[in-house]
RNA sequence: AGCGGUAUCGUCUAGUGGUCAGGACGGCAGAUUCUCAUUCUGCAAACACGGGUUCAAUUCCCGUUACCGCCGCCA
């Protein structure tokens, strides 16, 4: 068999999407498993919602997430050029031969004309189908709309191609993940293969490039399946090989929707600045609708292309469960080495004046900071008292840990004891622990109501984190001069 | 409306003509920890419904229902 070939080929009318960015995935690792190529190739036959900006973000996205191909609009390759905005000049030989063969006729309907057809059909509640009013045209008639100023657009004679190589109307193929589908191609309409003004239409152009570019296996979301048929009927009439076919289902939002905007992040780029990584979209993109043979969901793109067979994918939609991708998320963010975590974390620092601490205290800080972060950008909450002189103390640290007489207590005893502590951080633990022994076996006091007074008083929260890292950093000075400030005046 | 697809815990899924129907996320409970978080332990949670076929059906067949997709001179 020849060297499998697929390709991912997105429209630029907008960021990359993580549904493509699923199917992207699914191509290279069938690529991959098979020692085959992965190409690139950007479909923006729509000039009007085409935009560079967007070209960019596709590409961005899929060396971001790992997915690199071997043959593209930057990178080149032996069948290009692979933007197919750049092929316009490939297309009308083929539609030549279309019309030469009798597959494909000019036809001169007006949109208005095609508008009341499908009006006409909606009344009597069929399903629209083409008239076919302009396949037997005569010259003449022909000649006479030209004069009239219309321009023609090209359909495909939908009926021959099925009669010229198959025996009933229905034709058929095998799907990869789905098994076999068929359809009977009377419910098929003539479609356009050229808009009146030049340009192939999506139907037509994907195949001359799939079939130029020596695509073999087409891997790509179910709701393509309707095109498939009309696609395999070009494949045929032009003489081309026709690729296998491979339907995954659709990725939903929680609420069975389309996952949109209104669901949060949709573009792999939005997701990243959030604070996801890319490895955790990967792999958590790679689960839906398939299963590692071990169990083992933590992989990365590598692993999971060794395990990978396309006919073991799940043929169903499944759901986009945010929380599963966060549980997911946090775990890269655990195995992330500390010098790329600081890297990733800056992005989300800035509102901060770093240059106040030194790298130590800075490495220092993301160490006992970076436990519970979900999102990178999780970050910046995590740490604003590790800056500045002063620190505001949220009302409900206040009641909770410093409004008591108690805490209050707790507190001045704290300051009194601290002035004579060596400040480094083994010292700090010992003197730490050894003051909530004191006032446990005094008081009676728990453990976390001491360090709570504490904690309330030097970072004006209750929760956060490792108690003697951040005195350790902040120091003796302003730890002491933010407990001092805690210090009810009142009850001096 | 028509055509096509899909159906296992809330979610992602494994699995089989006879299983205690397994795992993961989430949930709940407990343990550990100065807090949050981690980590650990345990618990609850599913074969859409109705007919067949069969000694036996979650598994095979048919139907119903639900959901999704497609019906553009968008891609």
């Amino acid at each position: 068999m020849s060297e499998v070939r697929v390709r991912i080929a997105p429209s630029p009318s907008g960021n990359l999407h993580i549904g493509t960015a699923r199917t992207a995935l699914f191509n290279y690792l069938f690529a991959k498993k098979n020692n085959g190529k992965f190409i690139l190739r950007i479909e923006d036959t729509d000039a009007l919602r085409t935009e560079q900006e967007y070209v960019d973000n596709i590409f961005d996205s899929l060396k971001a997430l790992g997915l690199n191909w071997d043959e593209g609009p930057d990178v080149g390759g032996d069948y290009g050029p692979y933007t197919q905005s750049q092929r316009f000049d490939i297309y009308p030989k083929y539609i030549q031969e279309l019309l030469d063969k009798g597959f494909a006729y000019e036809c001169f309907c007006t949109p208005e004309e095609l508008e009341a057809e499908k009006e006409e059909a909606t009344a009597q509640k069929r399903a629209y189908v083409y008239s076919k009013k302009c396949e037997n045209l005569t010259e003449e008639e022909k000649e006479k709309l030209r004069a009239e100023g219309r321009k023609p657009a090209i359909r495909f004679n939908v009926a021959k191609a099925q009669k010229a190589f198959h025996d009933s109307s229905i034709l058929e193929f095998d799907d990869l993940v789905k098994g076999k589908l068929h359809v009977d191609t009377n419910l098929i309409g003539d479609f356009v293969i050229m808009k009146s003004n030049g340009a192939p239409t999506y139907n037509y152009a994907v195949v001359i490039d799939d079939a130029l570019m020596k695509i073999t296996h087409v891997i790509r979301g179910e709701d393509h399946i309707s095109n498939t048929y009309k696609q395999i009927l070009i494949f045929e009439a032009l003489g081309f090989d026709v690729p296998r076919f491979g339907h995954l289902g659709m990725i939903l939002a929680p609420d069975r929707s389309k996952l949109s905007k209104r669901h949060g992040a949709t573009a792999v780029s939005d997701f990243v600045k959030e604070g996801y990584l890319t490895d955790a979209l990967i792999n958590f993109v790679a689960l839906l609708g398939w299963s590692p043979s071990d169990g083992e969901e933590i992989k990365t793109v590598d692993e999971i292309a060794k395990d990978f067979r396309i006919n073991e994918v799940s043929s169903s939609n499944s759901i986009f469960e945010y929380d599963k991708l966060k549980w997911m998320n946090s775990h890269y963010i655990k195995m992330l080495p500390m010098d790329e975590l600081k890297e990733r974390l800056k992005p989300y620092l800035t509102q901060y004046p770093l240059d106040e601490l030194t790298d130590a205290q800075f490495t220092k800080m993301i160490e006992i900071t970076r436990e519970p972060l979900t999102l990178l950008s999780d970050i910046t909450d995590a740490v604003p008292y590790f800056f500045g002189k002063d620190v505001t103390i949220e009302p409900e640290a206040w009641d909770k840990a410093l409004a008591s007489d108690e805490c209050q207590n707790v507190l001045k005893d704290f300051i009194e004891k601290a002035q004579g502590w060596d400040w480094t951080e083994e010292n700090l633990h010992e003197k730490l622990a050894d003051f909530r022994a004191y006032w446990k076996e005094t008081t009676g006091m728990k453990p976390k109501v001491t360090m709570w007074a504490i904690r309330a008083a030097i970072t004006g929260r209750t929760c956060g984190a490792d108690m003697v890292g951040i005195l350790d950093i902040l120091g003796k000075e302003t730890s002491l001069y933010r407990a001092q400030k805690a210090i009810k005046q009142t009850v001096a």
